[in-house]
DNA sequence: ATGAAAGCGCTAACAC
DNA sequence: GTGTTAGCGCTTTCAT
């Protein structure tokens, strides 16, 4: 498997392999007759750049790293696809690394990056605690955080506006009439469900709604943990017309629960999900939710990271996207609302 | 952000290069103090190896590239994560490459895999003409194909067990007491459609059954096509009383359709799927299915590929993954069979 | 036990 | 327009 370098074409066409460097590379130091023929030869004996060769010189490997807490999530492996479409689309390949699952593999991922030159990184941090902890390595190379608010830490980061997420859905449930909206699922020592909360409790002041919170102790959101939460909270039920569940896979884990207790969603509860996640779109779930951009997401994200690559900035920047309420069929309208 | 080298860390503990080479590698030509010393100066530093340099010399990466239709896919980026933690478990990185949207693509996946200096490649292929495609890269370093049947090709490659499975399937159906059962989906032109097809052709003559195949014309399964096929087929339905669906995907797709036409699953007509994707197991679609065992698929084709990799075997082999079946709520036991 | 020198495949600066 | 040379950061002989 000896593979072919430019000696070898230099070789067989009888060129110093500057030449070649120079017809493989486009320089238009060269005759059309010489480019052609070594184009021609190069293509005949299967030749193909050496990538690694050429970064040594350049300083540059057109790869970005990208680490995901574990590509086998939905949500993360969407937002992976968008990156990798991105980064493919200006130049850039990807190398990926899971760092579940705990910091400690995170921050080997990091090094792992920094130790194949790649030109940038982007990050979904699986806590607040991982922009601390990959500091020494983050600020060796361009970093960028994608989708959590890091706001107060020395880091660039793109994340959707959790805080006004909530109001949008929380003005949403209001327009339908309902005034008994419980919050469920706000995971402690989490920035993101923070300001979700700290939304949902916002809106509650402007709409003169009584606000209450189920708080989660968990570290991780997850359908099944949902569930559990959602089977002691629904069986003393008390007069909520709708619920407003911090992630959908929350929402999702409360709907099992609620079909268990023969509880109808929508009929005798609204249900509002937050991310609007590949499940969600399912008929037989069909849950109305605040979406994250993942696309938008992932496009800044690259974009971001491509422009402090190519202007050597170390500055950091952020950006807060925008979410959306996508409308399905888990809530109700309230003929006339309950006070 | 000038890198620390080598060098950089030789001035500094007043050393050669070559002895600070010695140090980090654990050559054990060197006396204890100064290794000790030079790997706290290098810390210090935050030196960290540049594993580009070392590549050239090596001729080994430590990368392998992993090439997927769409990351953004469940039952790929299920894959992808077993990929991933196998590999690093051998102490392989990943380059991850969407081949989406076409062949072309795919081809342009390959070659920068070899223009990175992988060390080998796991391709998850588009389609069975992937393989012919991609021969010219595939044939300069160690390739496997994970999740189709490549027999006959010039190839190593990783497959469940199709035939088996839908033998498997039809069994249990039986057992169950349906003798009417019609096979939804098979997609002309994939192998692994052919396959599944197959086996349950097999299975209808060794059962004593009438066969009955919808044909799918479309290159790719999904959750809406099987709907749209669905809803023409369960129109005029014949007196079947069970579907084998070719994929779990078509046979959600069924499931909305059902819903639609209100037709009860299971207590109408019960409903089998194909490949255990994430879905089929949420309570609201709690599909029974014949499953592939995505992470002994997954492990398996890494290990072959490291197997290629380190005895530089470029002879091919396969291995074919036993399927098993997966029992929830999506199939009724039926008190008398029906003859 | 340590250092000097060569070289991996390529690009870039400098000749001619 | 083409060739020569140096060198990217590292490992690996081969000296000492």
């Amino acid at each position: 498997m000896g593979k072919i370098t430019i000696k070898d074409v230099a070789k067989a066409a009888n060129v110093s392999f500057t030449t070649v460097s120079r017809a493989l590379s486009g320089n238009p130091e060269i005759s059309k007759e010489t480019r052609e023929r070594i184009l021609k030869i190069s293509e005949e004996m299967g030749y193909t750049t050496n990538y690694i060769a050429r970064s040594m010189i350049k300083k540059k490997t057109e790869l970005i790293g990208l680490i995901v807490p574990s590509i086998d999530n939905p949500f993360m492996s969407e937002l992976a696809y968008y990156v990798e479409v991105t980064a493919r689309r200006f130049g850039y390949n990807l190398i990926l690394c899971n760092s579940y699952p705990d910091l400690s593999q995170e921050l080997k991922a990091m090094q792992l990056m920094v130790g194949h030159q790649v030109d940038g990184v982007v990050i979904i941090p699986q806590k607040r605690s991982s922009c601390g902890n990959l500091m020494k390595y983050a600020s060796l190379l361009p970093t960028v955080y994608l989708s959590e608010n890091l706001r107060d830490m020395d880091a660039s980061y793109i994340s959707v506006d959790n805080h006004k997420g909530s109001m949008l859905g929380m003005e949403y449930l209001y327009r339908l009439g309902h005034r008994k909206i419980m919050y469920f699922g706000c995971r402690v020592g989490s920035i993101t469900h923070q300001l979700r909360a700290e939304g949902y409790q916002q809106a509650c002041r402007n709409l003169g709604i009584e606000p209450n919170i189920v708080y989660f102790e968990s570290s991780a959101s997850s359908i099944e943990f949902g569930y559990e939460m959602a089977c002691s909270e629904l069986s003393h039920n008390s007069g909520f017309t709708a619920i407003f569940a911090s992630t959908d896979s929350n929402a999702i884990g409360l709907m099992q629960a609620a079909r268990k207790l023969n509880i109808r969603i929508p009929e005798d509860i609204s249900l509002l999900g937050f991310d609007n996640i590949r499940l969600s779109s399912l008929p037989q779930i069909d849950l109305t939710t605040v979406a994250q951009p993942k696309e938008e997401m992932a496009v800044r994200a690259v974009k971001m990271l491509l422009h402090k690559i190519e202007n050597g900035t170390s500055d950091n920047s952020f950006e807060i996207i925008e979410p959306s309420l996508i409308e399905r069929g888990s809530c109700r309208n309230l003929p006339s609302p309950v006070i």
